[in-house]
DNA sequence: TAGTCAATATAGACACTGTCAATATCGCAG
DNA sequence: CTGCGATATTGACAGTGTCTATATTGACTA
């Protein structure tokens, strides 16, 4: 009896989610516009104030569905992982790389600090757990060399972001992103991981 | 005989790219509208066209001076950096993160294309100055093992930008970006080229 | 010197945008 | 049936980018 199906629309909220994300994939943050969604939602362009405050939260809430979608993705892909906490590590590389390309306007959302609320603590939450979920894999490899378990995860997402942002710019491109058949993705994991020996 | 000082305001061209260039950094590129850099050079809002066909532009002209600029302090940083490539392509690094904190906006304008046009002319000559920059560095690493240096380049500057654009997206700042004295960033640039041996 | 003309600047319009305030409507509690 | 709170509509306001028509400037030419 809490919240879905009452009043007027009937669920407004949801469709007015569904609606922006449907913007997002098509066009981008910048085609994600109040009215915009408002129409999309058959609605007038005052009605999404009542579910999301402003823009800002309405994209903040997209965010935050995002991260718990990767989340997801890598729960699921870690169950069929094995042991081995290495493999596990670059489990959640290749569930972000995925992600990112799959849907690159998502993708970029998420790091659009002015857009987006960075201090939202249920997106400060979902963010801090994949993270700490790739702190624990990365705790777990044995490694002769002792290096703080914080730089090998900071470096591994920063290259893996910096990876997707930079390809999603349309830099790297030139470069075919293939090498003798191996994706470059796959080489540059490769040439990370062997550091940890 | 060719360009500067002519006509009316004398050179509005340069009085809007510097105009522009504060709003940037004060305000971010969406404080960096037409009108408010030409409210800024004191001309009316339908002045800019003349020198700036339309807001990309502007955006894009400043994009590149800022890879110029980058280029130019890497040039000089390698000039005092000595023969050991290793040590020559960690300049590379430096000069990007240094720039980065330094220009946040600036450096956050580089990666937007939905705001700039990545694919100018002069804009795709100048990355890609920077690029084979690194490039020849890194070639000059000997390395036992062999890796693509391609790979090995593109890891890096992805590594250096992913780590720069979190944390100007306000992540990886609750790790307090110190971890015994030495900044995280030298640690992961340890990390990275302790690979190359 | 007078006149022409391209380059440059202005002013106004149009269609957008986010956000706010006033108003209207719906559906449930009493 | 009566409220009343939650929700939706409408209109307004100040912005925005970009286009068009108009005005001004300055240099070159006859």
């Amino acid at each position: 009896m809490a919240d879905t199906k009452t009043f007027h629309h009937g669920d407004l909220k949801r469709v007015l989610f569904s609606a922006a994300m449907k913007l997002l994939d098509q066009h981008g943050a910048g085609g994600v516009t109040i009215r915009a969604v408002a129409r999309a939602a058959g609605v007038s362009h005052g009605a999404p104030v009542n579910h999301y405050k402003d823009r800002r939260a309405l994209l903040t809430a997209i965010a935050r569905h995002q991260f718990e979608l990767i989340r997801t993705r890598i729960d699921r892909a870690l169950e069929k992982a094995g042991n081995d906490p290495k493999i596990r590590a670059r489990v959640f590389a290749e569930i972000l790389m995925d992600f990112g390309f799959e849907f690159p306007h998502r993708y970029q959302l998420l790091w659009r600090s002015d857009l987006i609320d960075h201090e939202d603590p249920h997106l400060l939450t979902i963010m801090d757990a994949v993270y700490d979920q790739l702190c624990e894999e990365i705790a777990a490899i044995p490694s002769r060399v002792k290096i703080d378990k914080d730089t090998i995860a900071v470096s591994l997402w920063s290259m893996v972001h910096g990876y997707v942002d930079m390809r999603l710019s349309g830099m790297f491109v030139p470069l075919n992103d293939e090498l003798s058949g191996q994706p470059r993705r796959e080489a540059m994991l490769d040439l990370f991981f062997s550091t940890l020996n």
